[in-house]
RNA sequence: GCGCGCUUAGCUCAGUGGUAGAGCGUUUCAUUGACAUUGAAAAGGUCAUAGGUUCGAUCCCUAUAGCGCGCACCA
């Protein structure tokens, strides 16, 4: 530490100890002091002796957040919980690396610019064509990126920026294209034509899982399709009745037996139908008439129904919503207005029986809030069934050579407890949404994000790489001539899903990758546990053979003082960024990390941030005050009994709150170490030191001081995970030779 | 329908098989003294309800209620 560091340190020793402290001002100047250092890699704290890889390796890779704006306080509770861990690691003598990164967050920023650029200039994304919008998309980004990155800082994450990633950049799209070409040659990865959740206002695909489900009122329609048809039947959607190919009952149910297997031409609203008798178990008797108009284009289950019993596909809904069939009144309506149509020709026609109220669960686009319209469309999915051979495997229960699927070693990774998820409760969840996953639909009709790497010309298909099949051609040339890439980009969090590696080099065979995987941890939000960490166990068990991460520490949601989800829309969302500057982001941190148990949502005020602004002053004042009386020649003096229990005790607390954060119960450790210091140390053992730092002797006074310094210190230490600025800052007055950060922790 | 969580001081929440803790709030007192961003103290809880296990239950088990959540279904 020479050099440029030494004008920052001069800049922070010109902020006096007899003053009030300033948590704006110093944590600005503690940051660039540590970032200066270099610290924050671990080659460094190699380098000066503070690590050894002896002591055990650590490595978090940063949930990188995504490109859509700014950070909100989950984001400062996750910079929070995962730099404790960092540092405590660090100073522990772990060979620590954290990796920061951001996320390109495909569909959610492209949504964000689309609605940016069209609320300023009222064009959409088509008027401006796909690679003027991509360079708008990208120019949003990086500021976007650049305001993350400073916030990062400004939250005192000691990541090692050297190692920075992005889900889109250069080194993750080779990962992504292996990754591809890898799964896409085992098989795992094909192109079918099947009912898919699309999304019509954000105009693309979504997987199951960013499906969310709303209730609504809605009218159950009871009728028949024509006057000559012998069975009714019941819907909330009579529209997508147009495509009906079949009705469906129970194999059992007496009523319908005698039809069964026969078909019946009829003209619904004045479209001709051909409807197919069948039976199938998936029929309820009980429900509505007992019979089921299937409609194979437009619902999954009527589609799986349609396989079973070799069905006519009839789409009648469009990519807007529209009806692309029916007479002139329907046809190229809304479903939502031909819905209405149809009910009154029913009425008119005096074949609509019944019409009740009921409750339906609606699915609707978690990022766009588009009403999901099942679609027959050609799209890439993932089989998560399809059986394979994993060549080399350290997943426990599955040996190297072994056949298995891609839910067998997202179930195994954690069953055999490779991976732990805290709190356990979620280890259930985890298994219950294995059970019902279905196929990954990774394709996306969107522009942002990997293109998908497959080429076509004629019949002929390309995998990974653009074909360069003539030969007086330059390497360098894309897309060789004739051939097309496909328009789709892909599921954002597929590239997420290799994260851990991605990060690390992977495919190369980097030292990184060797060292630092598997990562020791990961810490993020419970509501992203199946987007993104069963995605990442399924990607790291296929293309490594390995789980990704020991440990996952699912943390809570943030809430307002009321409960509720904090939203820019609701108003009520407290920004980290302005609780940082009005309060330190020592205290912000405190207020997340304490009274905060893993999985569970908590609430934050901003009294509380407030209430641990306090302790930082108080830090302050107490070291203050000790090294104001600071004595002379007090290396040697002899303490008295009552001393050393002092300094046994706080052993003793520094041990327990060593033990809660290897437990991972840093709500327990950090408030541990907030009331030692508050009201054993600062309370209790400077008020019964204090009157011999004023009228001792000198050997009185020495003494005092040396137990007074020696537990200031140590408390120091043991607080700097949770409260690094303040820490940080005094323990330069004391040993400006060396950081806080650096540290042996014993 | 399947599963999960929560219910503890006025509020927000920790926690433990041995007659309960923190922060904020309230009340009283002290202090020009490192710190009013302070200190000392007080009030305030049948730890949701009912059974059971136990020498003993707020904690373990079972049931009930209220609130919340996940998944599935949703004709």
């Amino acid at each position: 530490m020479r050099g440029a560091t030494w004008e920052f340190r001069i800049k922070l020793m010109a902020i006096e100890m007899d003053s009030k402290y300033d948590p704006v001002t110093s944590e600005k100047e503690v940051y660039d002091l540590w970032e200066k250092s270099g610290l924050f890699a671990p080659e460094k704290c190699e380098e000066i002796g503070l690590v050894k890889k002896e002591n055990g390796v650590f490595s978090i890779i940063l949930p990188p957040p995504n490109v859509t704006g700014t950070l909100h306080m989950g984001h400062a509770a996750m910079l929070a919980i995962e730099d404790v861990l960092v540092r405590y690691a660090r100073m522990s003598g772990k060979k620590t690396l954290w990796v920061p990164g951001t996320d390109h967050a495909a569909i959610a920023t492209q949504s964000k610019v689309e609605s940016l650029i069209y609320k300023a200039e009222g064009k959409n994304r088509h008027d401006l064509g796909r690679e003027e919008f991509l360079k708008r998309v990208d120019q949003f980004a990086k500021e976007s990126h650049d305001t993350i990155v400073n916030q990062i800082k400004k939250m005192g994450a000691s990541v090692d920026w050297n190692r920075e990633a992005f889900t889109l950049d250069e080194k993750r799209n080779t990962a992504v294209k292996t990754a591809f070409k890898k799964m896409y040659d085992t098989g795992l990865i094909y192109r079918d034509f099947k009912v898919i959740n699309w999304d019509p206002k954000g105009q693309t695909t979504v997987s199951d899982d960013e499906v969310v489900y709303e209730e609504r009122d809605a009218k159950l329609y009871t009728f028949k399709y024509s006057k000559d048809f012998p069975i009714s039947i019941s819907t909330t959607r009579p529209e997508t009745k147009l495509g009906d190919t079949a009705v469906a009952v129970h194999p059992d149910d007496e009523r319908y037996k005698q039809y069964v297997g026969k078909t019946y031409e009829v003209n619904f609203v004045g479209t001709p139908l051909t409807i197919k008798i069948i039976a199938d178990h998936a029929v309820e008797k009980d429900f509505g008439t007992g019979a089921l108009g299937v409609t194979p284009a437009h619902s999954q289950i009527d589609w799986d129904m349609a396989q079973a019993h070799n069905l006519e596909l009839k789409p009648v809904i469009n990519e807007y919503a529209k009806m692309s069939v029916g007479g002139p009144e329907i046809q190229g309506k809304k479903t939502t207005v031909a819905r209405e149509v149809i009910v009154e020709l029913l009425r008119k026609d005096g074949l609509l029986e019944k019409e009740e109220d009921v409750k339906q669960n609606i699915s609707v686009a978690e990022r766009t809030g588009g009403i999901i319209e099942p679609l027959p469309k050609l799209q890439w999915f993932i089989d998560v069934n399809k059986k394979f051979v994993l060549p080399e495997s350290k997943i426990s229960g599955l040996p190297s050579g072994s056949e298995t699927s891609l839910k067998e070693i997202m179930k195994k990774a954690v069953e055999g407890g490779q991976i732990e998820i805290l709190p356990g409760r979620f280890e259930k969840i985890y298994y219950n949404w294995i059970d019902n996953l279905r196929d990954w639909c990774i394709s996306r009709q969107i522009w942002y994000g990997h293109r998908i790497p497959v080429w076509y010309k004629d019949e002929k298909i390309a995998v990974g790489e653009t074909p360069k099949e003539s030969g007086d051609l330059p390497s360098s040339a894309e897309a060789t001539e004739g051939w097309q890439q496909d328009p789709d980009t892909l599921d954002t969090w597929f590239s997420s899903g290799l994260w851990t590696f991605s990060t690390l080099g992977w495919p190369e065979k980097t030292s990184d990758l060797e060292t630092y995987h598997p990562t020791s941890v990961l810490e993020t939000g419970y509501d992203i546990l199946f987007f993104w960490v069963a995605r990442m166990i399924l990607m790291t068990g296929f293309l490594l053979g390995d789980v990704p991460f020991r440990t996952v520490y699912l943390h809570g949601l943030v809430r307002d003082e009321k409960g509720r989800k904090m939203s820019k829309s609701l108003g009520n969302a407290i920004d980290p960024l302005l609780m940082s500057e009005k309060y330190g982001a020592d205290a912000t941190r405190l207020s997340l990390i304490i009274g905060a148990a893993p999985g569970n949502d908590m609430k934050l005020s901003e009294d509380k941030v407030r209430g641990y602004r306090n302790f930082s002053t108080k830090i302050w004042n107490a070291a203050r005050f000790v090294l104001m009386n600071k004595a002379e020649n007090y290396e040697s003096a002899k303490l008295s009994e009552e001393q050393e229990k002092y300094l046994a005790e706080f052993e003793s607390t520094k041990k327990e709150i060593a033990e809660h954060i290897d437990k991972f119960e840093l709500h327990l450790a950090g408030e541990k170490a907030y009331h030692y210091f508050w009201h054993t140390f600062a309370d209790i053992i400077i008020e019964a030191e204090k009157g011999k730092l004023k009228d001792g002797t000198q050997e009185e006074k020495a003494a005092a001081y040396k137990t007074l310094e020696a537990i200031l210190l140590g408390s120091l230490k043991v607080l700097h995970p949770f409260v690094p600025f303040v820490t940080e800052a005094v323990w330069q007055k004391i040993r400006p030779e060396e950081l806080l950060l650096g540290t042996n922790w014993d």
